[in-house]
DNA sequence: TTCAACTGGTCTCAGTCGAG
DNA sequence: CTCGACTGAGACCAGTTGAA
C-alpha cells in the first residue's frame, strides 16, 4: 500500500493514482445511464456497479451520475469525459487485437460487418465461401443496417460497414469495393409490362418499397422518384430486400432495385427484368473502417477479398 | 527464486431506502 | 406497490511479506 502525495490511499495497479478499469466502468456508464443496465453490460452485479460509480465519484469530485427523480442524469463533467474516454478504450482495444501480420490459414480472428441485405446478398454470397477456403478459422458475424450505422462504426462495435458512397462521413477511411446500377422487376407473367416501360405506365402501377429500422428510412428508388417529383403508389413496405422480389410474384406491382440483386433473384423466381422509365445514377459501395484500424493488417486481407469477389458488370 | 500465510479491495448476495 | 440505487456481511483472490 502506498501514500501519494495527495493523501489518497493506492491499492493494486494504477495509472496517476486511477485504476484504469474503472474507465471501462464509467464508459458503461454513461452509455447506458443506469446502473443496472451498465452491471449487466459488463457481467457484473448491480452492487459492484454501483461501487465502482462510487470510486469513480471519489476520484473525479464529482456525482458523474445524478438521479433526478427516476434517472440517472450525467453532469457536465460526465458529458465531457464520455467522448475522450469512449476514445481511449477503443484506442485500447485496436491496439491490443493488432497482430503485425495476418495468417488467414491460421487466424482465428471474428469480424463484425454492418451492411444492407442487399449487400449481404449480393457481395457475402460469394465472399463467405472464399473466406472459408483461405481462412477456415476466421468467423463473421453480418449487423443489420441500423439507424446509425455511423455510431455503431464510431463506438467500435463493428469493424467495418458497407455501405453507399452518399452515407458516408468524414474522418474514416473508406474503399470503393463495387458499382451498381438500378432495374425494375415484375412477375414474369405480368401482362401489363413489356421489357421496357414510360413514366406514366410506372407511375400507374402499385410499387413494392423497402424502408429499414426505426426510422423507416427509405431506400435510394424511393427517395430519387420523390426527389423528382414523381409520386408512386406504394402498395406494399417490406424491411430488407430479400423479401422484395417475392412481394412482386404473382400481382401486377413493380419494385425498382439494384441491378445485381435483380440478377440474383431472376435464377430463382418468376420474375422479368424492365427497363426503368428515367435514367438512374449508378450507386458505389464502398467499405469503410475505423481509423484506428488503418493499420490492421486483418482488416487489409479482408478488403482484398471483398474487392475480388464482385466481377465487374453490372453498370451499363 | 519459491512458497505459504496474510492483507486489502472488489465481488456477490441479501436487504434497505426512496421516488414515482 | 414497484423499480432501481445504495449498504453491509462474508467470500474470494491478486498482490505483499517474510522465511527457506
Amino acid at each position: 500500500m502506498a501514500v501519494a502525495g495527495d493523501g489518497h490511499i493506492l491499492h493494486g495497479m494504477h495509472f496517476n493514482h486511477l485504476d484504469l478499469n474503472l474507465l471501462v466502468a464509467l464508459d458503461a456508464l454513461l452509455a447506458e445511464q443506469n446502473i443496472t443496465r451498465a452491471s449487466r453490460r459488463l457481467h457484473l452485479s448491480q452492487p459492484a456497479m454501483s461501487g465502482a460509480l462510487a470510486r469513480l465519484r471519489e476520484y473525479f469530485g464529482d456525482d458523474l451520475l445524478a438521479p433526478i427523480g427516476r434517472r440517472m442524469v450525467p453532469t457536465p463533467l460526465a458529458e465531457s469525459l464520455a467522448g475522450p474516454v469512449r476514445d481511449i478504450l477503443l484506442k485500447v482495444e485496436t491496439t491490443v487485437q493488432i497482430r503485425p501480420e495476418f495468417d488467414p490459414a491460421r487466424a482465428q480472428r471474428h469480424f463484425k460487418l454492418l451492411m444492407s441485405d442487399y449487400v449481404s446478398i449480393v457481395l457475402m454470397t460469394k465472399a463467405l465461401p472464399l473466406i472459408q477456403q483461405i481462412a477456415p478459422q476466421v468467423t463473421i458475424e453480418l449487423l443489420p443496417y441500423s439507424d446509425r450505422p455511423w455510431e455503431s462504426l464510431e463506438r467500435g462495435e463493428v469493424d467495418a460497414l458497407i455501405q453507399p458512397t452518399q452515407y458516408i462521413h468524414e474522418g474514416h477511411p473508406a474503399e470503393a469495393l463495387f458499382e451498381d446500377s438500378y432495374t425494375c422487376i415484375a412477375w414474369q407473367e405480368n401482362q401489363l409490362i413489356g421489357e421496357s416501360i414510360t413514366l406514366e405506365e410506372y407511375l400507374a402501377l402499385g410499387h413494392v418499397a423497402v424502408r429499414f429500422g426505426q426510422q423507416r428510412l427509405p431506400a435510394f428508388d424511393e427517395w430519387f422518384f420523390d426527389h423528382y417529383g414523381h409520386t408512386r403508389r406504394i402498395e406494399i413496405i417490406t424491411a430488407s430486400f430479400s423479401t422484395l422480389p417475392q412481394f412482386v410474384v404473382g400481382t401486377t406491382r413493380i419494385a425498382t432495385i439494384h441491378q445485381r440483386l435483380a440478377d440474383f433473384y431472376l435464377r430463382f423466381l418468376p420474375l422479368k427484368r424492365v427497363a426503368p422509365p428515367v435514367e438512374m445514377p449508378h450507386l458505389t459501395e464502398v467499405i469503410v473502417w475505423h481509423r484506428y484500424r488503418n493499420r490492421d493488417p486483418a482488416l487489409l486481407w479482408l478488403r482484398n477479398i471483398l474487392r475480388q469477389c464482385v466481377d465487374s458488370p453490372p453498370p451499363q
